[in-house]
RNA sequence: GCAUCCGUAGUGAAGUGGAUAUCACGCAGCCCUCCGAAGGCUGUAACAUGGGUUCGAAUCCCGUCGGAUGCACCA
């Protein structure tokens, strides 16, 4: 289903064309001065120069052409050369009659058969996700629905970190407090027991431990190096103790992200790209494209157009180690190989954009990835406390993400407390009411910024908040809810009269509220707000269309009483309207991955 | 030192060449005998700075001043 604004442009061009312009000047964009107008066209200020005539005599002529048309309600040339367009309470109401019988509210995949990989895990094993790991999370699952909608096959990568030197870390602390384990004895040839050894709770203070250590002790820093060294060669009782971390560690991660709504297709890990970085070297050599420098094995990526240093690829460090630019590059060969996919995101913290420009490049360069194949670096901005600094406990400690998500619900819970509800269902709903204040104030932020973590905001439930929104449809549940009621039917029933056409719009004559025109056209821009968001990767673009439609559902709210409205013609006509407007909500909603409480 | 990104009301954010720069918080007020006041309405205040390109610049280019980040063997 077209797009009000395709519908509009598709006239305007006609008329364009019949007046002896190109047809490109013809497109239409919403206002930016509702006052005036609802849509309007630059094209005739554009199209002056080239056809040397005054802009709003172009305009004039356009407007001349289209005034016939029922379409609108107003066609006006404006100085300097404006096309000022309003369309017709039949044409809006028609076109919302369509939306509402159509699948998804009539959005049309635009890219269904192409396959879109989004990588935006990044934790590692043995550490908690912690508020770092917030940001990709959300962005990335967010991003990998809007895809999804808009027709791509997805697939959502954890990519764990679980192959570099974290685990050599771990592995030679462990050999200092448990030096008895069988895992250390190479001589060992029998069965390793099947439970791990350590707990995630000590691994999760082992780590820091043996990090802090390994910065001071350059034997230990050794040790640990030596250790990653033998479990990339396959030393058995390494890769066998690795294992079993790995078993505690996923099941922890996972619990984490599933408590978020965050859910991965894949929980693939830098190690599954091992196998693929012994060939992708000798190919690299082969085609003369690795070399030398400085002891280590590179790929030079610098191109004439630079101005700025650019560091080479490295496939080998000079030890004969493998770093993470020949993992994220055999990662790429991978994934080629398995899925082909004609778009990978990466949604990492920006600061990592250099490393994954050289790898992109790298990976162009040797032909791992051809043009057919966009590889996207969305580089997320850091969530920072009040300071501007990166959000740290009070203590100064790096915070768990599940410590946040409690005291952001806590919070929320405080306030529920005039609430008439029981104590469980409470606790529920101040959990899915905390997660969306914490997901809306991080979405509604163009992702690759830099934002302020305020908790008294984001809880606060006034304005541009994820509370106002679930509050909003929660509001219009509870309008359908006392309708079904007093009509001894049910919401179910109610949506599918709308679905079906048995309640339509615009079957009175009368004239709409301005509150209601407002929602109306809003709610027309549905399926322009999602496929924008999706080609961006912009998942705030989202939340500024649901905030939209929010604000604009609740002037109208305050301006008609639907449920007491006698006419039943225009209430059904409001039924139809709110019913859709949840609708909306509810995918966008979904698209965010923000869970809907039926009340709160 | 070099490079990249950024600078919009007191605060936090939209706005990638078009009209009077949008929204939220805050602050000052107003609106519940009426479908959920976690709501609605009114007011307040901003494009860092200096040039340039353009009929037209918050937006594109250059300089200056601020801020963040990155500059091969940790990922």
């Amino acid at each position: 289903m077209n797009t009000v604004l395709e519908l509009i442009s598709e006239k305007l061009k006609s008329a364009f064309t019949a007046c002896g312009y190109e047809e490109k000047y013809g497109t239409a964009a919403v206002s930016n001065r509702p006052d005036l107008c609802q849509y309007q066209c630059n094209g005739a200020l554009a199209a002056a120069k080239q056809y040397h005539k005054a802009p709003i005599a172009i305009a004039g002529e356009i407007a001349e052409k289209l005034a016939g048309d029922g379409f609108f309600s107003k066609v006006e040339a404006v100085n300097p050369g404006f096309l000022n367009l309003n369309i017709s309470n039949k044409a809006l109401a028609e076109y919302l009659n369509q939306m509402a019988k159509s699948e998804n509210l009539g959005f049309e995949p635009a890219n269904t058969g192409k396959t879109a990989i989004v990588d935006y895990g990044g934790a590692n094993v043995a550490k908690p996700l912690h508020v770092g790991h917030l940001r990709p999370a959300i962005i990335g699952e967010s991003v990998k629905r809007l895809l999804d909608f808009d027709g791509y096959k997805t697939i959502g990568d954890a990519h764990l970190g679980d192959w570099g030197t974290p685990i050599g870390l771990i592995f030679t602390e462990m050999q200092v407090r448990f030096p008895d384990l069988v895992y250390w004895d190479e001589n060992y040839t029998g069965e390793y027991p099947k439970d791990c050894p350590v707990s995630l709770k000590e691994l999760e203070e082992i780590y820091p431990f043996a990090s802090a250590k390994s910065k001071e002790d350059e034997e230990y820093r050794a040790k640990a190096r030596q250790a990653v060294f033998e479990l990339q060669n396959g030393r058995r009782g390494y890769m066998a103790l690795w294992k079993k971390i790995m078993e505690i560690s996923k099941a922890d991660l996972k619990r984490n992200y599933d408590n978020l709504n965050v859910h991965f297709e894949l929980w693939y890990g830098e190690s599954d790209a091992d196998p693929y970085i012994v060939p992708m070297i000798e190919d690299l050599k082969k085609k003369g494209i690795a070399k030398i420098s400085e002891g280590a094995l590179v790929v030079d990526v610098k191109e004439e157009s630079d101005n700025k240093e650019m560091p080479p690829c490295m496939l080998l460090k000079s030890d004969g180690a493998v770093g993470y630019d020949s993992t994220d590059l055999a990662t790429i060969v991978q994934r080629q190989k398995d899925f082909s996919p004609s778009k990978i995101i990466y949604v990492v913290d920006k600061r990592q954009g250099l490393h994954f420009e050289q790898v992109f490049r790298a990976a162009r360069k040797a032909g791992i990835v051809g043009d057919d194949t966009e590889l996207f670096f969305l580089g997320n901005g850091t969530m920072n406390g009040k300071d501007g600094k990166p959000f740290k406990t009070r203590d100064g400690g790096v915070m768990r993400l599940e410590f946040l998500v409690r005291d952001i619900s806590d919070k929320v819970l405080e306030k529920m407390a005039d609430r008439d509800m029981e104590e469980e269902e409470a606790q529920e709903i101040s959990r899915m009411v905390g997660l969306a204040a914490l997901k809306y104030g991080d979405l509604s932020n163009q992702a690759t910024k830099d934002y302020i973590f305020d908790i008294d905001r984001f809880t606060s439930f006034e304005g541009n908040t994820g509370p106002y929104i679930l509050y909003t449809m929660v509001r219009i549940k509870s309008i359908l809810e006392k309708l079904a009621s007093a009509e001894g039917t049910s919401i179910d029933k109610i949506r599918n009269d709308v679905t079906f056409g048995n309640f339509k719009m615009g079957r009175t004559a009368r004239e709409y509220g301005a509150s209601e025109v407002d929602l109306m056209l809003s709610l027309t821009g549905f399926s322009e707000s999602i496929h924008k968001a999706a080609d961006e990767c912009a998942p705030h673009k989202i939340c500024a269309f649901v905030y939209d439609l929010a604000d604009k559902f609740n002037s109208f709210y305050h301006d008609n009483k639907i449920v007491t409205q006698e006419d039943v013609n225009v209430r059904n006509e409001w039924v139809c309207l709110i019913v859709d407007v949840l609708t909306a909500l509810e995918i966008c909603m979904d698209l965010l991955a923000i869970k809907v409480p039926d009340r709160m």
